[in-house]
DNA sequence: TCACTTTAGTGAGCGGTGCTCTCTCAGTGT
DNA sequence: ACACTGAGAGAGCACCGCTCACTAAAGTGA
């Protein structure tokens, strides 16, 4: 089983999600291709199987990133946080598309199985916004009533703290976090942004002025 | 061929951009798989005429929203332009997910035929932010020399005006337009955004805030 | 020791895929 | 009448996920 996922990441490497194959796992393997189906109940199950490793990965190394922090350096630890998920996915590009990138086809992950890993960096990096003395003076929208609902929502189901703008700051924060490291690995930055990790710095500094961590 | 790209864009719709089957779209035209290639070079080529479909449609429905409205509203070109492209997005997301998904596996588009027309809505949003008259009086973190760099490509590149800092918050401003969409339709929202119209059109006021519109 | 069960793997086969090749055949311009 | 062209047919190659019947070895309890 080890080695099966093992083979299977590298082909997700060089070959991408949608093109992960029991066939030529089972070639790697010196196996003949029906024998990979003693481990491995289908296709679809691995790629779950795949996909909740590498969310209980790129959580983990965002949740050692945020213990290496002093507890009241909450800009560290929101830097520390955004710099390791996004060293984790520049370093495993194919683990990241699979999460965060575009379904693959024809195959839904299991809400049940990819929603709780899922949850673990979002908690953390709107967690360290809202354990923070925001800082925030600038103005806010209003917002709508079935906005502030969802926000509540969050703040509820997330068990943070902050009012409804700071969680709503937050949300932001945390989809621009992914924005940016989509484009990046997706190639929308492709001839504007050269130095992407030092662009991606930059702008983990301004939402943490957005956010009121600074 | 008009025929073959209408089917494609179907079967898009319905099984994503991995599964697309030039002998499905065959059989659907009533036609032998091998006759397609009289129309179609390859699989990868058709992919890649759809994704410059895909980019340019996208690109015409936030262009026509930006015209509609008044010159000098920039808040309101920056949230119809905005609102535009969530609406495509979540009509056809499969053509969305072709663009700004994660690549299909296996194929890189040709960049040539693609960055240019992909660079339409970019050019969109980053002007409408550098037109107005900045009114942001936030801080704004220090930029490192290769940040700087690039942020003046980017202005140079898409021929717009503002300083460094209104440049770099316009670039965060359209990663996160797109980084909400994403979130959206990929699935990352599932269980804690329920109206995700609303809560875009309230990022969309806290971006325009970001970025001095309002 | 012997029968039984579990485990791990084989190999054939089904229907699907992209793609190539050679072939046919109806039009068409000269 | 004849050569040429466009559009399609059909066979075939290697790949895919997956199922099924089968086998051989290893462990296990009486």
């Amino acid at each position: 089983m080890a080695d099966i996922k093992r083979i299977a990441r590298e082909q997700l490497a060089v070959q991408g999600g949608a093109a992960l194959s029991l066939r030529a796992i089972a070639r790697e393997l010196g196996i003949v291709s029906s024998a990979m189906y003693r481990y491995v109940p289908s296709r679809d199950e691995l790629l779950t199987m795949l996909i909740e490793d590498a969310y209980n990965a790129v959580g983990d190394v965002a949740e050692a990133a945020d213990a290496a922090c002093e507890r009241a350096d909450v800009v560290g630890r929101w830097k520390a946080i955004g710099t390791a998920v996004r060293a984790w996915a520049v370093a495993v590009p194919s683990e990241y598309a699979l999460i965060y990138g575009s379904p693959v086809p024809g195959y839904a992950a299991p809400p049940d199985r990819t929603i709780t890993p899922g949850t673990r960096v979002t908690r953390l990096l709107i967690g360290v916004i809202s354990e923070a003395d925001s800082a925030y003076a600038g103005p806010n929208p209003v917002m709508a009533p079935p906005v502030r609902e969802d926000v509540r929502g969050i703040r509820e189901s997330l068990g943070v703290r902050g009012d409804d703008d700071l969680v709503a700051r937050a949300v932001l924060a945390w989809t621009a976090v992914f924005g940016l490291i989509s484009f990046e690995l997706f190639g929308q930055f492709a001839g504007g942004v050269h130095d992407p990790a030092a662009h991606f710095d930059h702008q983990l500094d301004r939402l943490a002025l957005l956010v009121g961590l600074a």
